[in-house]
DNA sequence: CAAAATCAGTTGCATATGAAACTAATTTCG
DNA sequence: CGAAATTAGTTTCATATGCAACTGATTTTG
């Protein structure tokens, strides 16, 4: 049977929650203040730096990102030339993205800035810790997921 | 030097948040669907449920919430008879806030279920791993809010 | 002691976010 | 083929969030 008791400061989300929010934060800070970027802009600028070329939900599933904000941060990232895009021909719904120059530049600034900061955070850490962490990190979001689906299942009708 | 790519999937705060995110969702919806509480509100009960009389200010503290959220979040239990205020006549700025019956009940239903979100979470884990887990959550949110004062200190004038 | 500074908590305002409705294009199927 | 369903992406709308300004209380200090 269950605890009666939880102790917030020990308990995985909570401490998931605020260690995401400290690290997130200590990183924006940076590239936001330096080229006025967004985390989801961020995202999606990364996304391109790695694959050079996707459409928007390419992006969005590439980097876990609904499709509204793909498309708000994309706006924005096309309006200041950072992003280019152009159409598929063969299906006018959807667009290829790619950085322009300018957001090559941006790219190239903030990846030595991220991998920085990545290191200065697991400074501390032995080898094999760094390695436990991220295979942890691997089984929880992979648990987390399946519990999201299930709970889903749960409310909704469940059958279908 | 520093490397000129960077995988978003295996980029540590990318990591971090997307896993949280999911985390926090799976048992935010369990909560919030079963009871109406939001994640801010969640957390001002488990700090209450852990420390019985608290301040808002210490809620804040505690939880690592701003105090906006607290304000917000204490306002909306009270109004629900989910908390209980009690003005501290020593310093009328402040009140002593505690779980009600109703908060009771609630804390002791969802304590179970949060536990064993995480317990299923976890599952998977051997237990060196899970206990590497919490030692590298550690470090990294230390390093984190340092980093944080590192920044801050930087971006403004540094000196006082 | 009175003015200034500080503190607890609230509120106004501007921004961020996501679900759902929508548009335009393409695909499916009767 | 043409109506219905599906898909990519945008927009609307309602809510969530946080900073900064504010209120009322207390403490500090000249």
């Amino acid at each position: 049977m269950a605890a009666r008791r939880l102790i917030l400061s020990q308990f995985l989300p909570y401490r998931l929650s605020i260690t995401m929010q400290a690290v997130s934060e200590g990183l924006a800070t940076r590239y936001s203040h330096e080229f006025g970027i967004t985390v989801p802009e961020w995202r999606v600028i990364s996304a391109l730096g790695e694959h050079q070329e996707m459409t928007a939900r390419d992006i969005a599933a590439h980097a876990r990102m609904n499709k509204t904000m793909v498309s708000r941060a994309v706006a924005t990232l096309l309006e200041r030339n950072i992003i280019l895009r152009r159409e598929n021909s063969g299906d006018r719904r959807e667009a290829f993205l790619r950085l322009a120059r300018r957001g090559d530049d941006i790219y190239a600034a903030i990846v030595p800035m991220a991998l920085d900061y990545e290191r200065k955070l697991l400074r501390d850490l032995p080898k094999a810790e760094i390695a436990a962490l991220d295979r942890a990190l691997t089984v929880l979001l992979h648990r987390a997921d399946e519990e999201a689906l299930a709970i889903n299942d749960k409310i909704n009708g469940d059958a279908e």
